[in-house]
DNA sequence: AAAATAGTGTCTCTGAGACATTATGCG
DNA sequence: CGCATAATGTCTCAGAGACACTATTTT
């Protein structure tokens, strides 16, 4: 078999998040060509003496451009053609990533000129993008609202601690529909991956509600039917 | 930001069948180091000059190896780490391929000794593989099994026409339970996925099953219910 | 007509969704 | 006590599953 140059690749994250009641993408604005000014993805090389595989070097970046080390985090896709970049043959293996927006209100501040929330509407940012980032983050977009509907996956999308008012609305946001409060918690309770903190309630001028968080160990829960 | 040497990537493609009633992956004795003489998946390197994309560049393994063009593939997932290829860092874009078994008879014969259907026990084949081939095929059987629960993906393991009990046994098959005909019918009815093909039947001693065929440009349906 | 399998109809009972009611905190 | 929201209970109706029945071909 003849021998053929290995292509570039890279490792790109699409951070979502909530914030104030919009679904938001952390960008970054590229200092270097190709594209350099446009807003793109957070991403980087692979440093094979540092990550152990592909998803610690996903993990490295994450943690580079937001301070947060455990946050839900899956494989995305990965895209790979001889367009995307002009200086030839490239590929990229995309993660997405959810985070609780005030998790990282730090890292935001630090750097504002360079590293920003952009808004998604609809499944795309109002700016372009350099490489084919746009694709990614509509791919990021379609795998969350998919997901949202069968995963227990928004609850990565709050504080550790929150209650079921809070994802209830969450799924609603996402979504973008009323659910009906009694179905959503039986819903919930019979995935059982919540667990009452005791003791703790949140204040409130009325009945405050109870706190729970992910259970130690649960990965993304997989509900029998559809939210 | 430093220069990194970019990874060695390759393209690797888990094809399954159904063969006498078993899941079968296709699988290739390698001829050159490393693991020279074990059976490992097909797979090679991304043409840049020939492949459009990475989905060409699966696309073109899968018609080199089987013959066969059109049938249901997707990415599976991206696996890179320092320790699957003993010469270093590597990663590959794994790729998951259905075909119909009879599809495909003529390639079989043609290099017997160096291709061959390996059935599927559990999530393994039974013998080792080389590189991280076993764990590759582990996430294969695993996403076939889970997209079979909620999706019309197992038409895409039988010849262009076949009639609805053949369909129910494929699904069974998969399952390994039995399932109600009149539930299944209805769901397929629902999923609106097939079209009669009008005129013909399959011979048989009985009463002859309507012959169907997936209505061209549907993709993979996903049904509201599992099945 | 018998055999064998394809295809449809029916009945029941679960469980999801809509809605109502009760609970619990604060002022 | 009134208000606001949390939390739970109740009722109804659709639909999934179990099973029975009818249809269509060959021998």
């Amino acid at each position: 078999m003849a021998e053929f140059l290995s292509p570039l690749v890279t490792i790109d994250v699409v951070i979502l998040t909530l914030r104030e009641g919009h679904l938001q993408v952390l960008l970054m604005r590229r200092g270097a060509e190709p594209f350099a000014g446009s807003w793109a993805l957070p991403g980087g090389y692979i440093h094979p003496e540092e990550d152990a595989d592909l998803d610690a070097a996903a993990r490295r970046v994450l943690h580079a451009k937001t301070g947060v080390r455990t946050p839900f985090m899956e494989q995305l896709q990965a895209f790979g053609d001889g367009q995307r970049d002009p200086r030839g043959w490239t590929a990229t293996f995309a993660y997405f990533a959810l985070v609780a927006s005030d998790a990282m209100v730090l890292k935001e501040g630090a750097n504002a000129e360079e590293v920003a929330w952009w808004q998604i509407k609809g499944k795309q940012v109002e700016t372009p993008l350099a490489f084919d980032h746009a694709r990614i983050v509509a791919a990021a977009v379609s795998r969350l609202r998919s997901k949202v509907e069968y995963t227990s996956l928004p609850a990565h999308l709050l504080p550790p601690k929150f209650t079921l008012p809070d994802l209830q609305k969450v799924y609603e946001q996402i979504l973008g529909r009323q659910m009906d409060k009694s179905a959503f918690r039986k819903r919930m309770a019979e995935a059982a991956f919540l667990e009452p903190v005791t003791g703790e309630k949140r204040p409130a001028s009325n009945r405050p509600a109870q706190l729970y968080r992910i259970k130690r160990g649960r990965g993304t829960i997989f509900f029998d039917r559809t939210i």
